[in-house]
DNA sequence: AATGAATGAGAATTCATTCAT
DNA sequence: AATGAATGAATTCTCATTCAT
């Protein structure tokens, strides 16, 4: 019994990463179940048996890999105790991650994300509770006096989430033909102390330059 | 004959914008052109008239755009000269331009900008273009000494240009529920500043803190 | 008045030419009424006010030029008065007539003939006409005793023309790689004295042979 | 296993039958997949189970075909010795394969042999292959001293073959509406004697003749 | 008489999903 | 549980022909 469904997982496993391959050098209506079955060394009405339809099989992979990629990561954030170092490990682990799965990371950024049914999707959940953590992590921050209490601990979120999606964007699009981590400590120079010149005064922060920042809407 | 040509832009014109709706609310291969020349009030084939395929009439539509973009964002630059004011302007027009195009901005974010043939398409020129103008306003900004010079303009750009797509994606993806441009002043202070506080001792750019990034790869 | 139709004539000429050309490099639906009305340089409605229909464009090119060949092949066969020697002059002068025009030799042999409605058409008539004038010149052969009598005339001119066109064909299929006219004597030959040996005993005309041809229908 | 096989070429037979007979009555282009399917009492889509595309599945008519052809005309060549009776044989063979599956006969000789890509597929190698097979019988009467040697083998062919041909389409022109195999001793006799009256002197092998056709190309 | 923009019917092909074996 | 043959809906694109100017 025990066995039946190890092999059942493995078999899932394996339909699953025939998949990442596929969806991650094709769009998902490109991407055929016919050459995920191919690869997987199965026929294509077995997959049918693991997976409700194409869509369930393509959700399902970030399931699994947002599972490792928090063990992983927690394994990483095992006796650091300050937020910097904390956070700094978050950065470098995020763009590590995508480096070595870069198919994954291909599917994941440039479809997944941007479909209209992922958000109503289980596996929204897992990143929704990635999120969160990242949160956790920045209001300890701002509490240890590291990050600054003047901006809420979401739009810091919203800044640093942004770039590192930026950047794996951007590596993506660029056929991978950049090194993601390459600059990973200006990266973190550039979200901690911003783009301002020392001599330069400060900008944003005064009433007086608020004023001069005219928002129309 | 100037009415003819007229005639036949307004046509252009009346199936750009058709397609703007079609393709902002459907990913490309869900979008049929039947409900483009439906919306459009034309027939099916009238659309081969004045578009080579699906695809040249998808990638037709931010060619228009961006012209019209960068038309509008030179009149709000006109008579400013320093390049804080430039870029505030910028970061302003480009939320600003999106919000009012929402349904454009979602097939450039979600779709066009992820495609595999954009990057070789002529549009994309025009993004590149784009892009170097911004570049340019950043290097006027260090000469000014406005602008930190120990990082790169590019380094810095791409700081600036993934934390508006980053917004911007947000946006779309939460189905425009929150004002786009809200806490303007707020981003540009974060680009500005960093999410350092001020209290705390600079981070990435003292040397101890440099090695505390052990970078992996 | 008489200028009108001489320049109503002109410009269906015009047409019929451009048509020749594209017909002859593309099968009857490829062949695309824009591309003749380009080369004729007119617009595409332009040739309904002078065809009814594509297939009227189409039979109508051999309506022109059946009545050229025949005028020029009369031309030549002037002063011949033994039907050897006209039938020579036919055989030379199709094949030339063909050679001279390759993009019509194609319409006429690899489509026109073929097509389903063309032996309904007005110009079918033009065809039959001339096969019924080569019927006359084998039957002035067999009164003056060069051409055999036991045979009827009807099956001389299939043997005759049979011969003509597959040499035709044959040349057009393989891209009029080899002169269509080499080796014309020796078609002559042929046709006149058959592929038997001198040595040879008769075959088929003896009633010895007939039996051996034991035709099942 | 063998089942499985055998239902599979049963499908692929079923499908070509059908298609014989929807190409036999229109040309290839207005032959439509959706009634060769309705024939065949299967579904479109299952045609491209079987070929690549609609071309794939015309060309692989003769495919068929040819081969049925040769296989049996083996059969009738059986203790068959003599060039003579093998000539005779084959002349009697070709009409009789055609008059049997005259939807073949047309779809073959009015739309496939003339078709620009038929030349390149491998369809047509064993139409070539058959045409060899017909050169060695000739050459095999040349050395029993029944065909005239003065003439190369592939003149003899030219004659036979577009006299075999041109019988064919004119029978498929005409609706069928004689018997393909009517005067089939008298065509052979024509061949093998030519159209010269015995009494005639010869035509084109004279020295004097030859200069009678005065080739001007 | 000439134009050429607009039409819209028509056909090939793809592929996720089902289901009998 | 696994298979893979069969399905058929769905969609792009072409092009002869029309007709208002």
């Amino acid at each position: 019994m025990v066995k039946q469904h190890k092999k059942k997982d493995l078999r899932r496993k394996q339909i699953i990463e025939a998949a990442i391959e596929v969806f991650g050098n094709n769009s998902f209506k490109e991407a055929s179940i016919s050459e995920i079955a191919q690869r997987a060394k199965i026929a294509e009405g077995t997959i049918y048996q693991y997976f409700k339809n194409k869509e369930d099989l393509f959700f399902s992979i970030p399931a699994e890999m947002i599972e490792e990629f928090w063990d992983e990561l927690d394994l990483h954030l095992q006796g650091i105790h300050d937020s910097f170092n904390k956070m700094s490990k978050f950065v470098w682990f995020y763009l590590y991650h995508f480096k070595m799965n870069p198919a994954y990371a291909r599917s994941m950024m440039l479809e997944m994300r941007v479909s209209k049914n992922f958000s109503k999707s289980k596996t929204h959940d897992k990143v929704v509770w990635i999120y969160e953590r990242v949160l956790e992590i920045i209001k300890e921050g701002q509490e240890e006096g590291l990050i600054r209490k003047d901006v809420e601990g979401y739009a810091i979120r919203e800044m640093l989430m942004g770039m590192l999606e930026a950047r794996l964007t951007r590596w993506l699009l660029k056929d991978e033909k950049f090194d993601l981590m390459e600059n990973y400590g200006e990266i973190c120079d550039l979200i901690f102390n911003g783009i301002k010149s020392s001599a330069a005064s400060n900008w944003g922060s005064s009433p007086q330059s608020m004023k001069l920042l005219n928002i129309a809407n």
